[in-house]
DNA sequence: CTGAAAGCGCTTACAG
DNA sequence: CTGAAAGCGCTTACAG
């Protein structure tokens, strides 16, 4: 590898010099500076090696981190992320950085990692600052970007004191969604979430499984469900909360036919238009006409939704990215940042919810 | 930040023994390791600092660079670099490392940046290997790498002697493409391509341009057309080549208008289903029925391409991305890498492809 | 089985 | 305007 030194006798000046080529320019005569690039020039030298200088000058990489949950495949599954990474690219300053993706697992060690206190090298000083998306309460990983003075900003959960946060009302936002069917007559409601805890299971879920989730979005969600259910008198406790433990709408599919099989709701509230389009595949296996037969509602309008013709409650995924990345980049210059950024949510009606069939089936 | 110096004086122990507990744990009794693993629990400390340790040990940092074109917004948008990454994801082992995504200008540095001679932060030591995605042939930043020794694979473009390279065969791909609309009958034929070179410029195109284009892929593809046209007996000098300049379905939108207005060929061959799609819209704008009055071929099978019901040639993206990860990762892991891995292509005929209307129009 | 010391590539006070 | 030297956090021969 061609270092400062190489550079240094190529150009017959000490290796500090090669330095202050690159980051002191005026403690240079234009000559000298002029001859060094030169020599880099010939050597190939991309400029000073990134690990050498962060090392030395207390830790700036260039290289901004984006924390996600679960693996990378299913990061890039998942409509939400996807506009997520596509609304924080939208931050054009970020092209002279480097963009690291680190999946963490819900310990925070590399997947498979069998030492306890080794976690991912995304959180050992690689990267300057983090955007960190809906990461469960008490992760790890948090605590480390803490020891680690990282700059971050989180994107939807958790919350954190003194930490930026961009993300929107989820509990209104969900009782908004709970009343649309309420205020088409519906009672035989359903919910289907894609898990209330990382541990895999799945089924339906209780009112203590929910209360006690780590995922504050959840948690919020199903909060909101409940106070509209009480403000329309419905009793929330008969409203089956079904857990999915999975985020792709094939599996979303079985999950909701078990639910219609069981429970014959008129109307399921999905907490993701991934989770909406499984019940919708479960419905037309059961030759259920939509919204005739069952109403159905996601949440986040994700771009298949307009095409599915779905009822959704619209999140702006895409400018939730684009904030947190203008936050965090703010910050990496020394700037204030905004402590909470709370963006609007909007009912878009579309043709999968109507009025409970006559009868209740 | 906390480091090794603290843990050790945390745990009563040489900063030396911490390393050890991490790196060399069977040089040291089990007690001591606990000891050591428990302090730094204590402190927080998530295993030793990366730069640091790349920087002594040869430059290991755990993450893989993705060197894309173009501004990350572009990438995100783009479908053929959505499915690379998403194939490239799909090796599960990634997941234990970070994923670096680098946007490179035409110069190799970050874009807008001063000095001739700095090059992307991605390009100075940050990652342990490299996963190239189209760039132009002599690249600064193919040089870098080299200069760096980080070990990489091509996908697409360019070949470089040495390296690993994951494709298909461009030139026998276009070929097959525009045959599909030569053997419909048709013989006013126009090209529409993203761009030739990086330059900006928009029109269209003669001869000398796509032959001395620097974009691998775009001077095979053109190669096969003239080869197909050549088979055929029709003239590739009377086939118009556009270029739109973007790689998006809107840009090529109005190039495509001023193609069939000036031209009003029968058939409109595209070098991305993106393009094609660009090209559906402006004969819809024209009330031009599709394929009546004109024909339209994609490339790529993009996920949009069922949709529209866009004939096309298929590539697997997904799968380059795939198979470029775990050769990757292979040199990474000091194992012996495939020279060429060519994948297969085949063309999906849809609805946007028939014999010329009768009259010519 | 453990510790002291050198050095990876760099930046930055400090001295000339 | 330029150079010699210290030290960032770590690993690894080497000595005890």
């Amino acid at each position: 590898m061609v270092t400062m030194k190489d550079v240094a006798r190529e150009a017959g000046v000490s290796q500090a010099a090669v330095s202050y080529a690159y980051g002191r320019p005026d403690r240079l005569s234009a000559g000298i500076r002029r001859q060094i690039m030169a020599a880099a020039d010939r050597l190939g030298y991309p400029g000073p090696n990134i690990v050498g200088s962060s090392l030395r000058s207390g830790g700036r990489t260039g290289a901004v981190g984006v924390m996600l949950m679960d693996t990378l495949q299913y990061a890039f599954k998942d409509a939400s992320t996807r506009s997520l990474l596509e609304g924080i690219v939208r931050h054009g300053r970020l092209d002279e950085r480097c963009l690291t993706l680190i999946p963490l697992s819900s310990e925070g060690g590399p997947e498979g990692s069998k030492p306890q206190s080794i976690t991912h090298p995304g959180l050992r000083g690689l990267v300057d600052g983090a955007i960190v998306h809906s990461l469960p309460d008490n992760h790890p990983a948090l605590m480390t970007l803490r020891a680690l003075d990282t700059p971050m900003v989180v994107v939807d959960a958790p919350e954190l004191p003194g930490v930026p946060f961009v993300g929107i009302r989820d509990r209104e936002a969900a009782a908004q969604q709970l009343s649309h069917v309420l205020d088409l007559g519906h009672t035989r409601i359903a919910i289907i979430v894609e898990r209330l805890k990382p541990d895999g299971r799945k089924g339906f879920a209780g009112r203590a499984r929910w209360v006690n989730s780590v995922e504050r979005v959840v948690r919020e969600r199903i909060g909101g469900y409940e106070t509209a259910c009480e403000a329309h008198g419905v009793d929330f406790d008969r409203v089956s909360i079904i857990e999915v433990g999975a985020f792709d709408p094939d599996s979303a599919r079985s999950a909701a036919g078990r639910l219609i099989d069981d429970e014959a709701p008129t109307a399921i509230v999905a907490t993701s238009d991934a989770m909406a389009l499984g019940v919708l595949a479960a419905a037309a296996e059961r030759q259920l006409s939509v919204p005739d037969d069952l109403s159905v509602i996601g949440f986040d309008d994700a771009p298949e939704a307009a095409a599915a013709g779905l009822t959704t409650i619209r999140q702006p995924m895409v400018e939730k990215g684009e904030i947190a990345a203008s936050i965090l980049l703010t910050l990496l210059a020394g700037g204030e940042a905004a402590g909470e950024t709370i963006l609007p949510t909007e009912l878009i009606v579309r043709n999968t919810t109507g009025p409970p069939p006559p009868h209740g089936t």
